[in-house]
RNA sequence: GGUCUCGUGGCCGAGCGGCUAGGCACCGGUCUGCAAAACCGUAUACUCCGGUUCGAAUCCGGACGAGACCUCCA
């Protein structure tokens, strides 16, 4: 445990930065919605569970115990605009004419694939809904019991009336129910809710339902919020550290979950609030039904229209993480292009580290340079701040080389291993890997060698056909001082 | 319509009352046969109008603009 920190975090129950105070010292237990499997998670998805890796990483770096537990939505009758009861995985299966399970099979190894390919770090535990249907059920009960849900025709709402009268509901997303009624006219056509903004825990199932599961109330499908909870308490307890997930989900998702965790046990699951902002694209919130969307195996292939050209999944990456987690991040190509330059900055640096030269003294002290990255990380994970200071350490490590500043061998060491703590183990930015080709790799030293000879012979055709050609095949020449190099 | 958030230089994006954020692009320089690359450096900003303050991008009020949520959504 580092001694010397006080985290700060941005809490959206009260809207401000508050310190980190665990439950149980040292230990953290983190709940984040995960990926519902009806369909490939987009790019703003990924935003998301990206952020959420990095803060998980975070708190790592700062020593804690973290229990980091994110779901998989794999049943849950959810309810579509026009007010019906659609179930999207059970939807998806009827169109694809499988089962649902192969659907969200389907999905899960998807999933499981851009987790490594975005190098996100596998939580503790990644429970399935469909595998905590006793647990939901057994929480449905507990709320009945104490009177805030009622059954009926085999289905049982959350009564928010009820609940208004002990319990606070809009606390979280600051929504009075009141104002909502008047908005919601059209609402009576409800037939089952007694108040409009009662929400479902349990729904009857339908005769073309696909999934069905038995309760005690007949059979019939868990409510879309009901999973977060049941699978949060089996694992975090009733109380626990941080809940995170997309900002989308504030309301009524997670204002839900508080309900059904106050209502069955008397406490609000979560002592700190976490919200990841949107990624946006063509200033809009990436969505389905806006159709601005892409996947995040696109970008990687370089088979979206939206961009002309792949970009490595590291790039992405650290482009999602220039921008605060809070913030909305605007996608273009312009500003893709401008992370993968400062990208490849950042990495050379990293790789200049490891071969400069140590000195006899040190000319300046390699905790100052990096206290800033640590601060960052402490004031609500600022991962911007966090880069721009590795940026300053880049500018050191040049200066290192290029004889104006001295470290010694043990202080050389120390940046080092600082600055690969927070590329890799923080940020989760792995170095390209450069395909090594052996055949290539001879063949260009060879091709280098003759341009070589051509440059010495001032044979400017020939060296400059030699470097054309080469870019022509996408190979990049650079000549240095040290000698040349390629790309 | 209701609730809320935001408006920063060419682009992305930090900042949360005084101190150069950072990256990319631009421009200048070093290097180079030329170029590219690399490195160094300079410049450019806070939507508008009021107010509070010795001092505001930062706080308050208003206008305009954008977005999110209110219905599935990360």
């Amino acid at each position: 445990m580092k001694s010397d920190h006080q985290l700060v975090i941005y809490n959206s129950l009260s809207g401000k930065k508050e310190k980190f105070v665990p439950l149980h010292e040292d230990h953290v237990g983190m709940y984040v919605c995960g990926p519902t499997l009806y369909s490939e998670p987009h790019m703003g998805n990924m935003r998301t569970f990206i952020n959420f890796d990095f803060i998980y990483r975070c708190l790592l770096y700062l020593g804690y115990k973290v229990k980091y537990v994110r779901n998989i939505t794999d049943a849950g009758h959810i309810t579509n605009s026009a007010g019906q009861e659609v179930d999207s995985i059970g939807s998806a299966a009827r169109t694809a004419q499988v089962q649902p399970l192969e659907i969200v099979y389907t999905y899960n190894v998807k999933f499981q694939e851009l987790q490594r390919i975005y190098n996100l770090m596998p939580p503790s535990i990644e429970p399935a809904a469909t595998a905590h249907i006793q647990e939901q059920i057994e929480v449905i009960e507990q709320i009945i019991e104490n009177g805030f849900a009622y059954v009926v025709n085999g289905s049982v709402y959350f009564d928010v009336k009820t609940y208004m009268q002990a319990h606070n509901y809009g606390i979280l997303s600051g929504r009075k129910v009141d104002e909502l009624e008047q908005e919601t006219r059209a609402l009576n056509a409800q037939e089952e809710k007694r108040f409009f903004a009662d929400f479902a825990l349990w729904k009857k199932a339908n005769p073309e339902d696909m999934q069905v599961w038995r309760s005690p109330w007949g059979n019939g499908n868990p409510g879309w919020h009901i999973e977060c909870t049941a699978m949060s308490t089996k694992y975090l307890g009733e109380r626990f550290d941080i809940h995170g997930g997309g900002l989308d989900l504030k309301f009524p998702h997670h204002e839900d979950e508080i309900a059904q965790n106050c209502g069955s046990f008397g406490c609000n699951p979560a002592q700190y609030w976490m919200h990841a902002n949107m990624l946006n694209v063509n200033g809009q919130k990436m969505s389905k039904s806006f159709g601005n969307y892409f996947l995040p195996k696109e970008i990687v292939e370089g088979t979206s229209t939206l961009f002309t050209k792949p970009y490595p999944s590291a790039v992405v990456r650290f482009f999602m993480l220039q921008a605060h987690y809070r913030s909305t991040l605007d996608i273009t190509e312009e500003a893709l292009n401008a992370s993968e330059k400062g990208f490849e900055r950042l990495m050379e640096g990293l790789s200049l580290l490891e071969k400069l030269t140590p000195s006899s003294s040190s000319s300046f002290e390699v905790a100052k340079v990096l206290s800033a990255a640590e601060a960052a990380i402490c004031d609500d994970f600022n991962a911007p701040i966090l880069i721009a200071s590795l940026f300053d350490a880049v500018k050191y490590i040049h200066a290192i080389n290029e004889g104006k500043e001295q470290l010694t061998q043990e202080d050389l060491l120390r940046f080092t291993q600082a600055m690969t703590t927070f590329v890799q183990d923080v940020l989760g930015i792995e170095p390209s890997k450069k395909e090594e080709n052996q055949r290539l790799s001879d063949v260009m030293d060879m091709v280098i060698t003759l341009r070589q000879q051509a440059r010495e012979k001032k044979d400017w055709t020939a060296s400059d056909m030699i470097r054309d050609g080469l870019a022509k095949a996408g190979i990049q020449i650079k000549d240095s001082k040290e000698g040349t190099s390629w790309s």
